[in-house]
RNA sequence: GCGCCCGUAGCUCAGCCGGAUAGAGCGGCGGCCUUCUAAGCCGAUGGUCACAGGUUCGAAUCCUGUCGGGCGCGCCA
């Protein structure tokens, strides 16, 4: 069950019973336990519209919610808040329910499920990943993990750069010092090599550098040798990024990259012209916001327009952009689709979406940004390390791993050489995936390893080890975890403290889901393993005698169950054992 | 010129659907390993929430302005 609208329900029907109004009951949980788990804000500001005592009012609400089978108390408090502690043996149950619910550990599916697109990583063809392309990977991963799990109809698309000026240059490229050897050994960086040498003789020879038009020219007239030479580019491209994305844990539904939509670009500028939306302008065909009827203001006084067709006659990745919409819609009938993009491209985003809200497209259209990776310097982290070479995203991760291994042999850890061998991707990869998952998307992520690879605090190593740790308490008390169904008993303060986090499972993640931000998960899971910390500290488990025994390892499974399902929907491995 | 984002503890960051003495991690200080994993736990310390106004019973949170930092804006993606 979700606890914070289950509370909410109970206080709004309370105060509509106490006072015969109708007023939200604004339900937040306490910012200190002292207060008690929950309070009651909305009696303060219906007492000023009623123009009467508030702590009156919520002594009335108070005497309501106290009679009803959640509540061990309510209490008015300070100016007039009512703050409630929940009844132990109430929680008690509740938490046995979702014991005994192993599909979804008590988490309620959304009332109305939706389809949505989720569009992330889009990586360029031809071109290795780098640490630029982490955060949309990892975040975007993450958020379809999360809408999948609510009940949402996720579509993954990588929507991939594969289709653009670079092939004509590849082409002939590959043709003048291209090996097929080496493209089938490490095809990405045989073609970035060709790419590189291509690049710079067309800075410097025009006759190469047309002729690098001119196959581009043919591969999009539908030349039949350049359109097999790109398709081996692509596929030769795509096994490279799997090898990255096996490492992640990230997977898609559908690789529909630019080249998809390419026969499609010419009828979008054609339906914007009739309509209205579009015109010529230098060449171009472009929309002008401030011409339009009915236009956002803040867009509408915008000059620059959004070019859809270029003056040689080329379409841009907005005409891209506008037609891969259209698709959506058509094809899958989405409801939603979520661009898990770099929030500097906020601007397009939002020309982007005003056009298909002029063309009467209904689906929701989400830019789900996010800040830059900043090296140590505070400026955006460059792709290239001093020695000008290129770091990719699989260097990074083998750093990772490098320097996960490392520390796991160190004092005080000095684990079992094979065992840190063992846990060397899980634990290096999902240190950095958490290190990133944990902030707030929208803030600049500064890029330290000692920060990435921390194993203490609030780290993903941390709640991957208490994760362990359940697991061995489970695994030494022989406990057959299916005859573990309640009642949970709560006496211990620790205990109560992890069942009351316990409850907050289903809000995290379905806040997560809400806002697309995977913190709201992390910050639980921290959280958790927090309070399991102390429960450990404080409970003993195998000593103890029948049944607080059982209810401990209620409590302990159910906490095992919580890390391992939080982790999992951000994409992090959970080691049994550690 | 237009538009967007940010300024919270020494550092990295939560909090910003308005609510009680502003939280966490890291670093530093002091404790705790014959007991289910010390990757841990407990305690103390640490902040004019950039600044100035305003709205409100109540503002880190909403509004206005100022200062400081970052970013995006015609034929790249």
């Amino acid at each position: 069950m979700r606890i914070e609208p289950f509370l909410d329900a109970i206080a709004a029907a309370a105060i509509h019973d106490a006072l015969d109004v109708e007023a939200p009951a604004i339900l937040r949980p306490t910012s200190d336990a002292t207060h008690g788990d929950y309070q009651v804000n909305g009696v303060l500001g219906l007492a000023k519209r009623l123009k009467q005592n508030p702590r009156e009012l919520a002594a009335k609400v108070a005497e309501r919610l106290a009679a009803h089978e959640a509540i061990a108390s309510a209490e008015v408090a300070g100016p007039g808040f009512v703050n409630l502690r929940l009844d132990d043996a109430w929680l008690g149950r509740v938490l046995g329910d979702a014991l005994v619910d192993r599909d979804r550990d008590g988490v309620p599916a959304v009332e109305t499920p939706e389809t949505i697109v989720v569009d992330f990583s889009s990586p360029n063809i031809a071109k290795q990943m780098h640490v630029g392309h982490l955060r949309s990977t990892i975040l975007g991963d993450a958020i379809s993990r999360t809408l999948r799990f609510v009940g949402h109809e996720v579509i993954g698309d990588n929507h991939l750069g594969d289709w653009g000026t670079q092939f004509g240059l590849l082409i002939v490229g590959m043709r003048e010092w291209g090996s097929d050897e080496a493209l089938a050994q490490d095809p990405i960086v045989e073609l970035e090599r060709v790419y590189k040498l291509a690049s710079a003789r067309a800075g410097e020879d025009e006759a190469f550098a047309a002729s690098a038009r001119a196959e581009l020219a043919k591969l999009q007239a539908g030349d039949g040798e350049n359109h097999a030479l790109w398709q081996r580019f692509v596929d030769v491209s795509k096994s490279s990024l799997n090898l990255v994305y096996d490492r992640l844990g990230v997977t898609f539904d559908e690789w529909l990259g630019e080249s998809a939509y390419n026969d499609r670009l010419a009828g979008v500028v054609e339906l914007l012209r009739e309509k209205g939306i579009a015109r010529e302008d230098e060449g171009a065909i472009c929309v002008f916001f401030g011409e339009l009827e009915g236009v956002d203001p803040k867009l509408a006084k915008q000059k620059v327009p959004f070019i859809v067709q270029k003056g040689d006659g080329a379409f841009l990745y907005s005409t891209t952009d506008i037609a891969t919409v259209l698709y959506r819609r058509d094809r899958w009938e989405a409801d939603r689709a979520i661009y898990v993009v770099d929030k500097r491209q906020a601007g397009h985003f939002a020309q982007l979406f005003e056009v298909m809200r002029l063309l009467g497209v209904e689906m929701k259209l989400e830019h789900v940004g996010f800040g830059m990776v900043l090296g140590d310097d505070g400026k955006p982290k460059k792709t290239r390390d001093a020695s000008g070479k290129v770091e990719t995203l699989a260097s990074l991760l083998d750093e990772a791993e490098v320097r996960a291994e490392a520390k796991m042999l160190e004092e005080p850890l000095a684990l079992d050489p094979e065992v840190a061998r063992s846990l060397r991707a899980s634990v290096g990869i999902g240190a950095v995936k958490y290190a990133d998952l944990m902030q707030n998307r929208t803030s600049d992520y500064t890029f330290a390893w000692d920060k990435l690879i921390a194993f203490t605090g609030n780290a993903g190593p941390y709640i991957q080890y208490m994760h362990a740790r359940c697991c061995s308490v489970l695994r030494k008390s022989e406990q057959d975890r299916d005859a573990l169904t309640g009642p949970i008993t709560l006496e211990h303060d620790a205990e109560r403290a992890l069942a009351r986090q316990l409850l907050k499972l289903a809000d995290a993640i379905h806040a997560a889901a809400e806002a697309s931000n995977p913190h709201y998960i992390a910050g639980h899971l921290y959280e958790l393993a927090a309070r399991v910390s102390v429960f450990w500290e404080h409970c003993p488990i195998l000593d103890v005698a029948a049944p607080l025994r059982e209810s401990r390892l209620a409590l302990a499974d159910l906490s095992r169950r919580q890390l391992a399902r939080g982790l999992n929907l951000l994409g992090i491995d959970a080691p049994d054992r550690m």
